[in-house]
DNA sequence: GGGTATAGTTACTTTTCGGTGCCTATATCA
DNA sequence: TGATATAGGCACCGAAAAGTAACTATACCC
């Protein structure tokens, strides 16, 4: 994933993917987006238990030089760091959104197609 | 990336993440969005030059697979094969729709930036 | 006969991603 | 005294992802 200041794109969807693509973007980006204000960096982390420490800050390290999240230090210790979605972030918050909203109905249907007793795939 | 048939989620947006999640799969599917009607394998390739036939015949088997797109496969020689939207990819046009709008704002941001007089980096 | 187009599959190699462990600094608390 | 919490850096290594190349089948065209 190479990180140049300009390229062409086939389609403009395309340079959305570039900012958004990481593994895990997104779903930080859905966890900054659902409930307002700043998280901390142990909030985000434990609120996506699988992500490592290392993939964390680089992925918020990403998603702020792109500008989509704001990042703020305080100086004290502990150290105490916050991210927040940018205005360009908050520009995302329709797709945020509806990424959980489809993801709903995913679950929903997925759980219907399983439970159904018509289609039973053994015995 | 491991496909099990259930799992559980912290929020409903990694279930949607777990579906779209693959490096070209959001591409692929602007792809399939943009412009009605079914499109053709080679169709596909000639529009993401970047992807080999491998990625490309991978990708669509797991969009296939999880009911994103449909598959279908023309008894003839030379193969002809094409690929659409399910009803249920079809559910996601809106996110699609909004890939396509963010990255032609975020291109049109970037260029005012970079373009910009006032903040001309050298000389 | 030989080349082309089409949609793959497979084996092999390379590259990247992501995980683990160890390190910093310091205020607070036991 | 020393453990804890906090945010993060850095080096190393294995696993997984992605790229490469060769192969299939066959109708059509020259």
């Amino acid at each position: 994933m190479e990180r140049q200041a300009t390229r062409t794109f086939n389609i403009p969807a395309e340079a959305t993917l570039e900012v958004l693509g990481g593994k895990w973007k997104l779903l930080i980006l859905c966890h900054l987006n659902c409930g307002p204000g700043p998280k901390r960096t142990s909030e985000l982390k434990r609120s996506i238990p699988e992500i490592t420490q290392k993939m964390l800050t680089q992925q918020l390290r990403e998603l702020e030089e792109d500008g989509i999240i704001m990042r703020t230090v305080y100086n004290q210790v502990p150290p105490k760091v916050v991210y927040e979605l940018s205005e360009l972030g908050i520009s995302l918050k329709s797709i945020l959104d509806q990424l959980s909203e489809w993801g709903e109905q995913y679950i929903r249907q997925r759980e219907w197609k399983s439970n159904c007793p018509e289609r039973s795939q053994n015995a």
